[in-house]
DNA sequence: TTAATTTGTTAGATATATCTAACATTTTAA
DNA sequence: TTAAAATGTTAGATATATCTAACAAATTAA
């Protein structure tokens, strides 16, 4: 019997997936506005401006008229576990059943809302308490705490350094055959060779010694470390 | 991401649920009452009235004022194909998860909507396509086919006769308890001595000789065979 | 067989999550 | 630096799924 009776700290699928969301967009620069979310989410502006609304009166983000979605604790300790679950089952649909990395990611949005600690434990146990999806992204334990975060979108990285790449921020296919058209794959190193200051694309040196050029929009979408 | 773009033929989790339930309740009379179906479903008869009605727009349930609730084909199929999600499920979830069967029943009814047959294949397909759930339940295979349906609730058997317990329509601990008190197993042969037809009570000889009664009530919730 | 009880229905209210249209503010560019 | 464009908000509508209160029909029992 599904009895989603609502307990105080609990939120609803709907408000589930926004936190997911205000908290993954922020990421990069402490903040998301209006309609960034909306476009993600499908939805028109107005809905996001009342669902704000909704979550700042449950402590779970900052909003003040016009100005950006800040994601507070309380916000991040919520997006964190579905996060949690979600790369969980990712790992899962993976390593256990077997099923492609890019049919996951549908099945396992749908996953992360289920409702049992106990589900989400025995994936855990049978995976080996990862701590990395297959994308490099670090899956939070049962507390929140996330090991490593040590990591920056490549764009952030420091000019004539040797970086590592650790994992991309978007898993659409079209963005993934772009890195591999270019050679860029998950643990490979490059070295930054210039930051373009007037649009922000990167040059990069590969291990193969081939300069490439990347745009400022990709750049930003890959983490690196070191 | 989370699209649940309803097709024609899809249900929303709560018409997903009420068509089992009305299938579920129906199994035995062949049609369910309004107040049957809210006391089930923990909401009151106007919110089964107004569901109903609009099942009944879908062809998935007959209706009309006053008068029972029959599936119709469409109808059955949908339950089908939700009964089959759950069973295989709750299979999974025991013999691949390791999870105790009695923890199972309340993940596998959240399991049970996740929208992807690839999902519920390769569950099928890394269980063996079973045929049965441990509770001696037929699994509807992809297209709704169901072995071996000649099963009875208990109250209908013969008197005189021997009948195998294969299943029961009810998995409530407290049901199970009752059960077990009795002596009363899945796989084990009972002979029904006599079906008072004053209070539809049965008289059965379990297989230790002894001679025991149950309840109208509980013998419509023993399905057996032969 | 009629009165009481049970069961079912209708009407109208509420909460959630969404929309469109109209308006307000902020940012960008001429 | 002001006008245009982009972005955000408010108000009010819609759909779903639920409720309560009032009424209607069917069943049961006196």
């Amino acid at each position: 019997m599904l009895f989603l009776i609502e307990n105080e700290g609990m939120g609803s699928l709907t408000e589930e997936n926004y936190i997911k969301s205000v908290y993954a967009l922020s990421q990069a620069t402490g903040e998301v506005i209006v309609s960034e979310l909306a476009k993600k989410l499908h939805v028109k502006p107005p809905t996001v401006n009342s669902m704000m609304k909704k979550l700042a009166l449950k402590k779970w983000v900052l909003y003040a008229p016009y100005k950006g979605i800040k994601v507070t604790e309380k916000g991040k300790k919520e997006a964190l576990s579905i996060i949690r679950r979600h790369r969980l089952a990712e790992l899962f649909l993976v390593n256990v059943m077997k099923l492609g990395w890019e049919e996951v990611h549908d099945i396992a949005e749908q996953l992360e809302h289920v409702e049992s600690s106990r589900f989400y434990d025995r994936i855990d146990e049978m995976l080996g308490y990862p701590k990395f999806d297959p994308h490099g992204e670090p899956i939070p334990d049962a507390n929140g705490k996330i090991l490593n975060d040590k990591r920056i979108p490549l764009n952030q990285a420091k000019e004539n350094a040797t970086v590592k790449i650790v994992a991309v921020a978007d898993d659409k296919k079209s963005f993934l055959d772009h890195l591999n058209d270019k050679g860029l794959k998950i643990g490979e190193k490059v070295f930054v060779k210039r930051k373009e200051a007037y649009d922000g694309s990167v040059v990069l040196v590969n291990k193969s010694k081939v300069e490439l050029m990347i745009t400022h929009q990709v750049a930003e979408r890959i983490l690196v470390e070191e």
